[in-house]
DNA sequence: TAAAAATACTCCATAGGTATTTTAT
DNA sequence: ATAAAATACCTATGGAGTATTTTTA
């Protein structure tokens, strides 16, 4: 099941398409399936959306203000798919990190422990050096982070 | 059937709650439904949208990403019924409009007929008038529109 | 170990498909 | 008269509920 209804993935394909039968074939779903999720958008809004010509179906005044919303809310979930997308990338890096001995014990396993959860893919090398050593490290690219 | 899918709505709520038990109340949908509608969207997006906790849920960086639009949109939703509903009082109104002779063929028919296609509810009294005496009924209050 | 989540299974509601009728110019 | 929308009917898919098992700090 997708984010957004059937109702209104198919009210945005008639809208685009002028007509239900032109959506059918876009979508490869029968027409009346169309039309019946059309119709009873309609009456959970109250409005009509569309008025019906012999040529197909034309947007109202409702119609156009419901289109221009979906189609920004269509367009952010494209791009918050691809956020994610670039998350998961993120997810399957590994990076090499310098502490130093004072901090192996506290807070350093418990965040952690919540990196492991929310990235489970993420590999962190984790190398204990005396403070004064870690500039010259960090230089030398051998690590990631101090 | 609503404009978001039942995916989105559950999962909004057991964001907001912090846990399906919650959203079940405030939903009054087993847990087993919400669970099973959260498992099959991690599975649609291609991640974890919640850590699980023996306490509950809470949100990853991919759900925090969900939710944040997710209430956008449904905010969205609630400013566009609104709008509609206001659409739906405008239709309920009447206004008298004055014309020209020469205007009562051709396109002003047309016009009208579109009008009570789209506003069929909305009642047009249409006046005809010699030009030179339009400025002053208008005036008087007598019509809305010339 | 105690809460909450996940699963198994059944039942019901909603959606889809085909065929037909109605609508509108 | 014609192309498209709406309806009726049946079938199939997906969602909900109850009971039970699994997970995790």
């Amino acid at each position: 099941m997708p984010v957004f209804s059937r109702f209104l993935r198919y009210f945005i394909a008639v809208a685009q398409q002028g007509s239900i039968r032109k959506a059918s074939d876009e979508l490869n779903i029968a027409a009346s399936a169309i039309d019946r999720q059309i119709l009873q958008g309609e009456k959970l809004l109250g409005t009509q959306l569309f008025e019906r010509l012999p040529t197909g179906l034309r947007l109202t005044t409702a119609g156009e203000l419901l289109l221009s919303s979906g189609i920004r809310w269509t367009r952010d979930l494209r791009a918050l798919t691809t956020q994610i997308d670039n998350l998961k990338g993120l997810r399957q890096g590994s990076a090499d990190i310098l502490i130093p001995d004072a901090l192996t014990k506290g807070f350093l396993p418990a965040v952690l422990g919540r990196l492991r959860k929310t990235h489970p893919g993420i590999v962190v090398n984790v190398h204990v050096r005396a403070s004064k050593d870690m500039g010259e490290i960090l230089v030398d690219g051998q690590a990631d982070f101090a």
